[in-house]
DNA sequence: TACCAGACTATTTTT
DNA sequence: TAGTCTGGTA
């Protein structure tokens, strides 16, 4: 980290250009490793030190961890005065607004963010009660095309007038009961903190002047991730002074499944035409062989700005290219290749990442570091905050703030078990819906009470009492005895010791964790003391962002997880047909350039050495499959890339000539000669690449062969519409052609 | 009410 | 394969 003032002189030229300027619209398009952060830091050092108060800069990033380092960064060149600018995330920046002015939207102080669980169990609950929940609908899938709606201002209404088809129609439907529901319940999704507050900009003309005078200027990192609400709140607090400055790469969007809409940067220079664009396109992160390959994946995109990166670096090695047989043989390749480096002294373990395209791919690496005694860590995968008795607490705690949330009344109502099960909870939610009341009210309402059982009404009563001792405690300001005396009076903790089993037991670290959280959140004289506040920093914290350099140890992430940092060694893994570039991705145009620039941002992350893998089969759901390797590697000219040391080619590129395959084909068989295996020997009817006949889809490639029973699954390619086609061999009798 | 067996279904996840 | 969900039964 800089500790110095910043010194103008190590910049180059367009970075000292977007450092000084000071007034008007400014884009910055920050090309990986282009030192985009220094220039933000820089500039916000800058404009301080020209007389601005910190006060009046407002700094929105996507996440907490980068938010975090940038005030650290600030803070290190201009010293405390730091300290009154507003540096945030969306979420954070938009939950303070609402906290501080939502009120003239009828907004309680007291509101409660909803995660993806607790959204999931209400969209659950409504559909279940609209008797919708067996019509194959996913409630993923509607919330996601909710979240979409939210995401571009549209409140239920204009939802509905334009709503279309079936799917659409069921969401039209659902969508303002979920809204309703959530109002009732006090409670935000994530969507919401970003939409009332733009409602609150919008309709309440005060804020809005006032919060517009006050920011001088405004800042948004990682612009090409912004949807249309994020886009709207800077845009609107941006309206008076015109001091917007956005820093993105369109190379780099990769949360286009989430909502990012990269067309919003385009807007920008049509919204501000007399904008001052600068690129920055000198990399002073990774050598010019990775610059170049992975340029070579993404030049294959159309309708970007094309941008090709250059840097001083030229030495260093060519990009390496491991082939394996399996993906444990994959996994064993890094492994070894990890554990050579580390011994040779050329690399620490911390030196090295490794990224994959999906979590449940990160198992194989872990076994194989395991067993090779190689430290790592693993991030992402279950997250903290989901853990089933975290998110019991966690509701527990949100009852005592706030009785009307129902999600986590019915959550925290029997956990551990006080015998009131579906059909007491049903009886109360339909007395609840009748009196519009809610579930809290209700079971302490004694008219309801009467219908109860013996069972139900003392276990009933016994949460009651829980809640309101909590509540009480609560009022004292300090979290961790309120959590305590839950986990302790609920018997929770009680439950989880008498178990004894290796779960309980990381339950039960799992909560003491907690503890140190609230513990934390207590001592931090920077934080508001309250129940409120703290289940804020909750509800918008990632694991992520408190993902250090914990240690000397290799990081284990996915592809996405990687955006924005840098590794001097990076493996990129599985790259297969179907699985990098995804299955999902293959027969769409759209998601097919986002896997692009994944793997892009995945090839720019290293600094010095690169190695890209694949194996030849790999077990997917427990089938195995022999998946084509990916695209993306004959993007790259041969003359970048070397095999890896240890590589096992057994099996020439598909795309190159037949003739090979033929030759080779003899040792194509299930027991890998590396890795003896128990099972018989299978020999596929054909190799890979071979032509054959078939009675109705004419002449086509074999692409794969995998073993079915006694039988064969043969993968192959048929020209024109036919395209690819999976054949059970016994079936489809397709005849080999030489 | 609670538990178990079978069915079902599978990206990525900054907040 | 593995984790989650559902429905049937004790």
């Amino acid at each position: 980290m800089e500790t110095a003032a910043f010194d103008l002189s190590t910049l180059n030229p367009e970075q000292r250009e977007a450092v000084l300027h000071e007034k008007g619209p400014l884009m910055i398009i920050a090309g990986a490793g282009s030192g985009k952060t220094r220039v933000i830091t820089s500039r916000v050092a800058h404009l301080i030190q020209t007389g601005l108060y910190p006060s009046r800069i407002l700094a929105v990033t996507f996440t907490n961890k980068a938010a975090k380092e940038m005030r650290a960064r600030v803070e290190a060149m201009i010293g405390d005065a730091a300290r009154n600018m507003w540096i945030g995330t969306f979420h954070s920046t938009c939950a303070r607004l609402l906290r501080q002015e939502g009120e003239a939207v009828g907004l309680s102080r007291d509101f409660v963010v909803y995660d993806d669980g607790d959204q999931n169990t209400l969209i659950r609950d409504i559909l279940k009660s609209k008797g919708l929940e067996e019509k194959s609908i996913q409630p993923r899938a509607l919330l996601s095309e909710i979240s979409r709606a939210k995401e571009k201002l549209l409140t239920p209404e204009q939802y509905a007038a334009t709503a279309s088809g079936y799917f659409e129609k069921i969401v039209a439907q659902v969508f303002p009961v979920y809204n309703r529901t959530l109002a009732k319940a006090n409670a935000l999704d994530f969507d919401d903190i970003l939409l009332m507050a733009v409602r609150l900009l919008q309709e309440g003309k005060e804020v809005r002047e006032k919060m517009q005078e006050r920011f001088e200027q405004v800042m948004v990192d990682e612009y090409q991730d912004v949807n249309f609400a994020q886009y709207k709140f800077a845009d609107i607090l941006s309206a008076k002074h015109k001091n917007i400055t956005i820093v993105g790469d369109d190379d780099q969007s990769i949360y286009g499944w989430r909502g990012a809409d990269l067309s919003l940067m385009l807007r920008f220079t049509s919204d501000h035409p007399d904008a001052k664009i600068i690129t920055l396109d000198q990399n002073y992160r990774s050598t010019k062989q990775i610059l170049d390959g992975a340029y070579s994946v993404v030049r294959h995109n159309r309708g970007r700005n094309d941008k090709k990166l250059w840097t001083q670096n030229t030495g260093g090695s060519l990009i390496q290219i491991g082939e394996a047989g399996t993906e444990q043989d994959e996994a064993m390749l890094v492994a070894d290749t990890v554990l050579r480096e580390v011994r040779a002294g050329r690399k620490k373990w911390g030196d090295f990442a490794v990224l994959y395209r999906m979590n449940a791919m990160s198992r194989v690496v872990e076994e194989a570091f395991v067993t090779m005694r190689i430290p790592h860590i693993l991030v992402g995968g279950q997250r903290f905050y989901e853990r089933k008795e975290i998110k019991d607490m966690i509701a527990y705690l949100r009852v005592v703030l706030n009785s009307a949330d129902d999600v986590s009344v019915k959550r925290s109502l029997n956990t551990p078990s006080r015998g009131i099960g579906q059909t007491s909870v049903q009886k109360a939610e339909k007395w609840a819906a009748d009196k519009g009341a809610t579930l809290f009210e209700t079971l302490a309402n004694t008219a309801f009470q009467q219908e109860l059982q013996k069972k139900q009404l003392s276990g009933i009563n016994s949460y009651i009492g829980l809640i309101e001792d909590a509540a009480h405690l609560a009022k004292e300001g300090r979290i961790t005895p309120v959590l305590t005396h839950l986990m302790k009076s609920s018997g929770l903790l009680e439950e989880l010791r008498a178990e004894r089993t290796e779960e309980s037991q990381s339950r039960l670290e799992n909560l003491q964790e907690l503890v140190n959280v609230t513990t934390n959140f207590d001592n931090d004289p920077e934080t508001e003391k309250t129940l409120g506040a703290f289940l804020e920093s909750v509800a918008l914290s990632a694991d992520t962002d408190s993902l250090n350099e914990s240690g000397d140890s290799v990081t284990l992430m996915t592809l996405h997880s990687s955006k924005g940092l840098e590794f001097p060694a990076v493996f990129l893994m599985g790259l297969e047909e179907g699985v990098f570039p995804h299955s999902r991705a293959l027969d769409s145009n759209t998601e097919m350039e986002e896997e692009r620039r994944l793997c892009y941002v995945g090839m720019t992350r290293a600094k010095e050495d690169l190695y890209l893998t694949f194996a030849r089969r790999r077990s997917t759901y427990g089938q195995a499959k022999f998946n084509p390797q990916s695209r993306f590697l004959g993007d790259i000219p041969r003359d970048l890339t070397d095999p890896m040391v240890g590589s096992s080619p057994s099996v020439s590129p598909v795309s190159s000539t037949r003739t090979v395959h033929l030759e080779r084909s003899g040792t194509y068989s299930l027991s890998e000669p590396d890795q003896p295996r128990q099972r018989p020997s299978w020999t596929p009817p054909f190799q890979v690449g071979q032509k054959v006949q078939h009675k109705k889809f004419g002449l086509g490639i074999v692409i794969a062969c995998a073993p079915l029973r006694n039988d064969a699954e043969v993968t192959v390619g048929f020209p024109g519409d036919v395209g690819v086609k999976k054949l059970v061999q016994s079936l489809a009798k397709l005849e080999s052609v030489s």
